[in-house]
DNA sequence: CATGAATGAGGTTTCATTCAT
DNA sequence: TATGAATGAAACCTCATTCAT
């Protein structure tokens, strides 16, 4: 929604779109693979099979290919959460919760170098930049109090703060990306999954049958 | 004892130590400041009040610097927190796990710029030296199961896993320092560390009283 | 008739000539402005509104840009010598010396960034296109000399070297834009074209009033 | 006396103003050949016997480079003059000046290159090294202007505006560096600086022997 | 023990020019 | 005629590391 003045040459707005989103898509891995600070402009045009000069026909800077690759996979990271909440909408909040926790920490477990990344970079994008992933960061973490606000009026959550409890969540859903070397040997994500569930039922729900 | 296979020209094992206890004071708020990568080798020196030709007589590459005042400060932060676990042994678990919780967080949150550098920057380690790291920090976990094992013992807590409730709690320190900035305005750390208290305990106490 | 053997693909040479025209029109206030070094074909060819490709289309490098423009400017200041001084061929050499002194001082202080752009850019011409240059430059002294040659015959000026003399008169006109930087704070525009007027005549004039 | 705060990484003052004076002398003729612009930083480490990497000891940027060059020709030239003011302080002033012109134009045209150089690069420096050398300049004028007086003082000479005429006379020493090419041909430097001799006199004289 | 001058490889970025459309 | 995406060479600059002193 937001325009990112990323200076480009073109005139041809669909064209840089679609490059920038080549552009993403191409340098995720390598960038991943040797975070930003090591990958030159050299690898990232070889990456994305154009010359170096050709790569500053789209972006202004270096930097901009961190922006635009972590705005590009926020983006499908966001959408991915808003679906789900709106999938089940017709659910119960204990149930939808249930499913949504399930989705959510298999889904950022699917990304989790990408979670790493982005703990790590996050520093090396200019404070305007930063600023948009922090609000898309804080709209994901709205779909989650909505949720929970509909068990509070429901009576099956107790909630004093339920921003917090997104918080949490959403926190702890990044907690195997950034940590699951320290846990147990054999621990696997359907463990991870179904403790962090207890967990966090246990904590906020009225009907604790632990 | 340790595995600390840095390079050093010096015989006396005694000013070695010395001497990089000294680099890592020194370089802990440069790194901070401007990330590890940013910095250069002519700041280090430079911050240590030493020549660049002699920083090398104490380390084998600008790495070890890393490492050496990943160490030095992650080694504070695990006295720190045995030193209260110890302190507390003869409070209840609960009472123990209260105190231990509040000053943690506290203290967690004094640090915050360099848990955020911490997490940033622990993937230009070299294996070795991440290793050595991640070792610590097992220990570190290690304490807190023993204080939860000993509140399961007289019946206080019911925990299913306790390396992973402790796993939670140490994690869920660090999130003042890489997350604060999506709490809601005007969010204390007082607020945070009372949320989360209230929170872990809801999850592991047998008198449930909320 | 000329020798400017700039490469053009057009067979149309009458729109070559009106679109080169135009693009040493468009160009002149970016040169003055950033310097030839410094614009891009990018620059010029937004300047000119044309695409790059198209300007390569009437021109056959960057320095024919230069080249077209210089060519063009210097084109317009010579015809207004040339004009003055068949405009005051009715005066008295003295008179007419007097009046041209003062138009063509005025007038090259008016274009005094391009004037300063001349002596700047000339060295990045070809040989053969500073050779154009220089001969139109001589034009413009021979212009002069007749005025003076033709005060010598009146007896009003007594002149060892014409050449020189005419020499002299242009470059001082010069110095308002090379030097005037250096002038006493508050000089202006009329005390120069006055002091070099007195200069000039009281060096060449027969009747010294001085 | 003033300080250009030149960047080095040196603390040795000594040893940068040895290498500095080393680096404006080596790229004098490379600048002078090939300007400013077309020289890079490899031409410049190679006449300079550097590698690149250590000029940037020295020195901040490529601009540096110009300042330094600039700034030790101009100081030669300017003490050059100071000099000639001084030796002829006991000679009359119109015996003086005569001798003073003729050194000044015969200096000022073995060294043609680099004025020419002078007046197309000094748009490249920035302000505040323009300004410093724009007031050396001053100086110089203010030689002439004292000079100037004293032959007002004895009587020998009759100037309204002493700063202007002696603005002329630096100015017309550079007309053989900018201009020469333009002067009929076979005509040479004695032509030359007996001509303007005898122009700047007779108009400046009282004993007008015309 | 201590210095800091020296290196050279590699970093990011720019830009004149071409060519397929 | 007209376009502008594409190229690649070369630009300036930084920096970890070494070595003669």
């Amino acid at each position: 929604m937001k325009k990112n003045s990323i200076r480009t040459y073109s005139n041809n707005s669909e064209l840089v779109s679609e490059r920038r989103a080549h552009i993403a898509r191409s340098v995720a891995p390598l960038f991943v693979k040797k975070g930003y600070q090591r990958t030159s402009i050299r690898d990232i045009a070889r990456a994305c099979g154009m010359s170096m000069g050709h790569l500053y026909y789209y972006i202004g800077s270096k930097e901009d290919v961190l922006q635009l690759m972590m705005d590009y996979d926020q983006h499908f990271y966001t959408y991915f959460v808003q679906q789900m909440v709106a999938d089940y909408s017709s659910f119960s909040p204990t149930e939808a919760l249930i499913k949504i926790i399930d989705e959510l920490f298999r889904g950022v477990a699917g990304i989790h170098d990408f979670m790493r990344f982005f703990y790590q970079e996050l520093k090396n994008l200019q404070p305007a930049a930063r600023e948009i992933i922090m609000e898309r960061e804080k709209q994901l973490i709205a779909e989650f109090e909505k949720l929970l606000r509909r068990g509070c009026e429901t009576g099956e959550f107790k909630i004093d703060n339920v921003t917090m409890v997104a918080n949490n969540i959403i926190f702890l859903s990044h907690m195997w990306s950034l940590r699951r070397y320290l846990f147990p040997r054999g621990y696997t994500i359907d463990d991870y999954v179904h403790f962090q569930t207890q967990n966090i039922l246990s904590s906020i729900s009225t009907n604790n049958k632990k």
